[in-house]
DNA sequence: GGCGTGTGTGTTTGCGTTCACAGTGATCTC
DNA sequence: GAGATCACTGTGAACGCAAACACACACGCC
């Protein structure tokens, strides 16, 4: 039993006297340290540690004192080398500083240990697919127990294509990449609701302002306005391309008003656009909402103290981590027989405020 | 040398036959598989993998083919476990959504993973300095090299006084933590610009909306707008309570209004909070910056499209993520004599836009 | 009284990697 | 030509932990 039998401990002597705080040498005190303190073998701090059953109740609390004498930690990577596991969610985040997956983000965390699990991060700087394959090799090396990813642009689902089978994965906003499990908001239900408070309020030209290409959130934003001007059988108005920014939705603004498309009401992609559209309207003397109504997309955290006061759609964040934890552990602790039905939908809720009214002269729909 | 002595292996026979990809009975590679395949010993093939000189051309050669033909990944569990150390920097950030802290932690793991480096992840839940201990026992069980705490509460700096001082670890706003090196953005040079701004466009009478109690960069621009108030010889004005949230600031406005205090300008220690008190204003139909001016902080992605734009000060999170794995680095991998000089001043820049005027009737100072 | 079962503990072994050390030839030096 | 140095490679022993196995003892049962 070599720990301290002295060659490698730099204090000399008195080494198994008085181990008062961490062991003798400073150096941090192992489970030998504690099974010698407590009188017993090693293999039974194991088994306090991991609450195996068949240890005597004097026994236990004599590890568990002495291990608190000795300050013991135990060693995870040892324990994951031996087990094959380090019980760690690996994520892998497109670098941003956008709201949503950040809040996504710090919820996947709270979720993650509540239920005894750790969070590994890994951003990719670009949409590459060595990108993502580089990131997948960092957090295996960690033996990550799973992966979740947060990257909601086409271009990361089809770099996620060549995915590796073995390794339990859960996308948030994945699209229908095969064989990956995701959690999603109901970006489809929020804009049709969106619309469809639009509609319902008398508007019959309703634009509406995308969010940037490739990201499948857009995507599903303008499907779901699509759908609902369809489903009143309206001509779906004009699209305006954006790109998620204030800016992109002000130049759709200035855009609109160029056109000279009689609009009355705009479905804008995101928060940060509509304000950006709002502003631009207000520029040329359009009043939001005298005569023109603007629905926006996310509920950020000051939607409600905008001019005017921005009726959008929320995503809960919170849920959706807490959905992707469930559901990757789910994958990982499960029998493997789990079917993988194919996405979690978390709903999105509309938020009326004071940026939606009826048209001049139009009253709103029974 | 047991690993492909058949016992364990699922697959019987033909073991050493033709490994195509990974090792026969789909057990991932190790060592001992590539340096079978190569005709070496299992040190050569760490050698090879961490660059040591002396290796012949012609067997890393062999080597690196060899493990491309198994898949190889090498177990960085087991090489933790043997090094005591895992190139791992350990961030502890409080649970939030806010802007600053998932920008910061972004800009990190992008500058950690630069640097050979990877991110592990863990929130405190609450101030209490057992989530902090917690938070801090979980990191040191992963064996990270360092630690970086985004929590920029004065709570927080309380619970982190108990630092272990054996583990380097870098504070984030940390104030002025005995022990603990930090990285800042400059608060209170920035909270002096916004109120020099203000002071050299003629105002006198200038209000104060502060941040979040308990956080240190509530007090550190409530400092600098007293302190450059004091230099211009002038009292301060009113100091209202906020917290950060735009609903705060609509209710400062809201008081600020009640109270009837003839202020001309406003200083507000954020950006959500400023848009929530230029809401209250105009509610009331005073005119930003026609009767009232206002400064915000932070320069929020829209703080440019808001109405109207908004005038305000700069952090710089990427800088102040990329100062924090430089600053952790140099404490772990330099000479341990390195001296900790105390704070890391990343610098503040105030944004000019149009929330900022001269006081009507008042031209602006030379 | 022998057998099984349940409870509690110790011994041995191996997880995959690196470190310290010990070689091997070859080339160089005086 | 004996030794020293260089370039390269292998051997054994850790690292700290948990799994597999073995063992010891107590109790109940027929």
């Amino acid at each position: 039993m070599p720990p301290l039998t002295g060659r490698r401990s730099g204090q000399p002597g008195r080494v198994s006297g008085g181990a008062r705080s961490r062991t003798a040498g400073g150096r941090p005190a192992v489970m030998a340290d504690v099974a010698r303190l407590a009188g017993v073998s090693a293999q039974t701090v194991s088994r306090v540690l991991n609450d195996h059953p068949y240890v005597a109740e004097e026994t236990r609390a004599r590890v568990v004192a002495a291990m608190l004498e000795l300050g013991y930690r135990r060693n995870l990577t040892a324990r994951a080398l031996v087990t094959r596991r380090t019980d760690t969610i690996g994520v892998i985040a497109f670098d941003t500083g956008l709201y949503g997956p950040a809040s996504t983000l710090f919820s996947l965390e709270q979720a993650a240990r509540e239920r005894g699990y750790h969070v590994h991060v890994a951003t990719v700087p670009d949409l590459s697919e060595e990108g993502f394959v580089d990131a997948v090799e960092r957090l295996r090396g960690h033996l990550v127990s799973g992966l979740v990813v947060l990257a909601p642009q086409r271009g990361a689902v089809r770099a996620m294509a060549g995915f590796p089978g073995d390794l339990p994965a859960v996308a948030v906003e994945g699209g229908a990449a095969p064989g990956l499990t995701s959690v999603v908001v109901d970006q489809v239900g929020g804009a049709v609701q969106a619309t469809r408070h639009l509609l319902d309020l008398g508007h019959r030209r309703i634009a509406h302002v995308a969010g940037r290409e490739d990201w499948i959130e857009a995507d599903a934003r303008l499907q779901g306005w699509q759908q609902a001007m369809a489903d009143a059988g309206l001509p779906a108005g004009p699209v305006l391309p954006g790109d998620w920014s204030a800016r992109s939705g002000h130049e759709a603004g200035l855009a609109l008003l160029a056109a000279g498309v009689p609009v009355t009401g705009v479905f804008v992609a995101n928060d940060h656009m509509a304000l950006g559209l709002v502003r631009a309207l207000a520029e040329a003397g359009v009043d939001v909402p005298g005569d023109v109504s603007v629905v926006g997309f996310d509920d950020i955290a000051e939607a409600g103290y905008l001019r005017p006061p921005l009726t959008t759609v929320r995503q809960d964040f919170a849920e959706v981590g807490r959905r992707c934890v469930d559901r990757l552990l789910h994958l990982v602790e499960g029998p493997d027989g789990s079917p993988p039905e194919d996405a979690l939908v978390v709903p999105a809720t509309l938020v009326v405020r004071a940026s939606t009214a009826s048209p001049a002269g139009e009253p709103p729909r029974p």
